[in-house]
DNA sequence: CTGAAAGCGCTTACAG
DNA sequence: CTGAAAGCGCTTACAG
């Protein structure tokens, strides 16, 4: 008897999603080693032009498709990209989400979404399962872990974070210009002539809600308007925060004409807290949101709002990743905010 | 000079995510082979008590995290699972994908996410990457994908199909109670004295539509009513399909007091169509949705619907997946639709 | 320009 | 119950 001679076929069963091809039949085929093989595939070396067309041709012919697992293994990447979301299941996320793998996908790479809940703890488990599983580079969007972690991050694995400012050599950022954008969301209805106008504040651990918090009060110093804080309520960008914060502000028996949230999911609970009192928008008070997501455009009645292109951001930080993997400086360019007037505001009659 | 003492160094690089301890460490650590500690990772085997007692110890001391990548390679497993979206950012899929990764999380499972976009070519590359990346099953949420394309499919891979009717081995499927459903809606504005009740459909390749308009025509004939061809208006599900429909509706100038919508998209699109001609909801016209999302609770004003819990529903899908994992004949129990009356219906006044 | 060989971090028949 | 060894499918210094 020949001594075990079925060796090979231990792990036939690992093959079990049918005849996939390797890349040493590949070589087998072109009639090169496996080295030469991988070396075209990656562009690691020039190899002679004969060489070269024999491999294509073989590739072709046998529709090989290389084993990410394995280049993972040996390479040291994986051609993925950790993404960490909050909130899978929001219009925001969706569409960040949208535009990062739209721009991922051309590149081969190839988003894992994982969801940290707004939980310091979660996005932390997220993130380590996400290296445990050797993502080339990470996308974090928000979410309230401290700066200081996020930067130590840094030194292991690529980053780009939305959200916030930070940099570093592995490091990179981007930011709406929530400042502007809520500037040009108050100052329309002041504009408009409105004097009381309340704002629904977001998430305060997020700093796209402090932004345009400020933007708001600028609006107003900018006007000689003076701020009054009883008309600043807290939210937290969901619709159940705008409905809450609209009903405390009109149990609150503050006068007001306009309410301004900090985002749409936000004024469209609003528009509901008033709806349920019979308040009519925008003969009663005009409503401004923020963001120019899907349920802005369809509100009844349409919701005026901040345009900020949020795929466009997803798209531009994804790219942002793309440069670092390929060492080079990311250089982003944000379209501007733009206020998109619709029929939740109008001017104040008096 | 040693010959080559520093071949051991040269995947230095890839271990660049600092520290990263091995199963070999870990064996190290506790005294015995990596076999052993290897076993006890994936209860392969009875392990003696106090070996295992040493591997756990010098796990928990090293804070050891198997490398997915690695198990991949050799066991054939990655832990990941595979799932084919239509539009990411839709608050149906959102909603779904929750529940999947909710699902998944604790087993350990990781869900990869891939839009189709409802386009048989880009699904059929969705699964391609995803099956290339040997993911351990395959979740698809509808599609257009032939049902014997599926099928054959799940020759190669455990596969869980949302919205079709498809059994096998290694295949589960599984689908809301969609006719169910459209007949409680259709019957709701029955029951309100309605009789002129328009339809507009979602995407007629899809399942779900299918059935919710043949739920639609049963409350219908059930009630003796003529079903009229004329009131039936093709959607797509997605919120302008809703407007369009809905303007088509009313320029057509049939007369009608209700309209049934094949989601919730559908009816606040539709109810924006109405608003613009200022037709009043509930007061003129009355509008029911589908899904109970949460654009449906707030809507203004707040719109009637059959709750379908989607979340559910992808939990359930991706609690099937693992069952097929582990070789069980999946056992799923989806909650039974139920009509959520609001505010966009009313009884008809003659 | 190119091949042979070692290695990535695991798993799993084999053989006690 | 457990170890030594081969192998998963690639990549990459080394040495021509």
């Amino acid at each position: 008897m020949s001594p075990s001679p079925s060796r090979r076929k231990r792990h036939a069963q690992a093959a079990s999603s049918a005849g996939v091809i390797t890349l040493k039949q590949v070589a087998q085929e072109a009639g090169v080693s496996p080295s030469t093989v991988s070396r075209i595939l990656n562009g690691t070396a020039t190899v002679s032009v004969d060489k070269k067309a024999a491999i294509d041709a073989a590739i072709a012919k046998l529709g090989f498709q290389p084993n990410p697992v394995a280049r993972g293994l040996a390479g040291g990447r994986t051609l993925s990209i950790g993404v960490v979301t909050q909130t899978i299941s929001s219009p925001f996320y969706g569409e960040a989400l949208r535009g990062i793998e739209d721009q991922l996908e051309p590149a081969g790479y190839i988003p894992i979404f994982v969801s940290g809940h707004w939980r310091e703890a979660e996005e932390r488990k997220a993130i380590s399962a996400l290296l445990s599983r050797r993502v080339d580079a990470l996308l974090v969007l928000a979410g309230r872990l401290p700066d200081e972690e996020l930067q130590a991050l840094s030194l292991r694995v690529p980053l780009v974070v939305v959200g916030r400012k930070l940099q570093g050599p592995q490091l990179f950022s981007l930011e709406f210009d929530n400042l502007t954008g809520a500037r040009l969301a108050a100052r329309h209805l002041l504009d408009l002539g409105h004097r009381r106008i309340a704002f629904i504040a977001g998430d305060p651990a997020h700093n796209d809600a402090l932004d345009r918090l400020a933007g708001y009060r600028q609006a107003l110093e900018e006007a000689g308007e003076p701020v009054d804080p009883t008309l600043i309520l807290p939210g937290d960008f969901t619709e159940t925060g705008g409905l809450l914060a609209a009903t405390r502000l009109l149990e609150s028996r503050q006068p007001f004409t306009a309410i301004f949230a900090a985002n749409d999911q936000t004024a469209i609970g609003a528009a509901l807290g008033l709806h349920r009192r019979n308040i009519r928008i925008p003969d009663d008070v005009s409503v401004v949101g923020f963001d120019d997501l899907a349920p802005a455009r369809f509100a009844t009645p349409p919701l005026t709002t901040v345009r900020q292109s949020v795929y466009e951001m997803g798209a531009q930080a994804a790219g942002a990743v793309l440069s670092l993997l390929r060492g080079e400086a990311p250089q982003v360019v944000l379209p501007v905010p733009e206020l998109v007037p619709r029929e939740s505001t109008r001017r104040l009659l008096r």
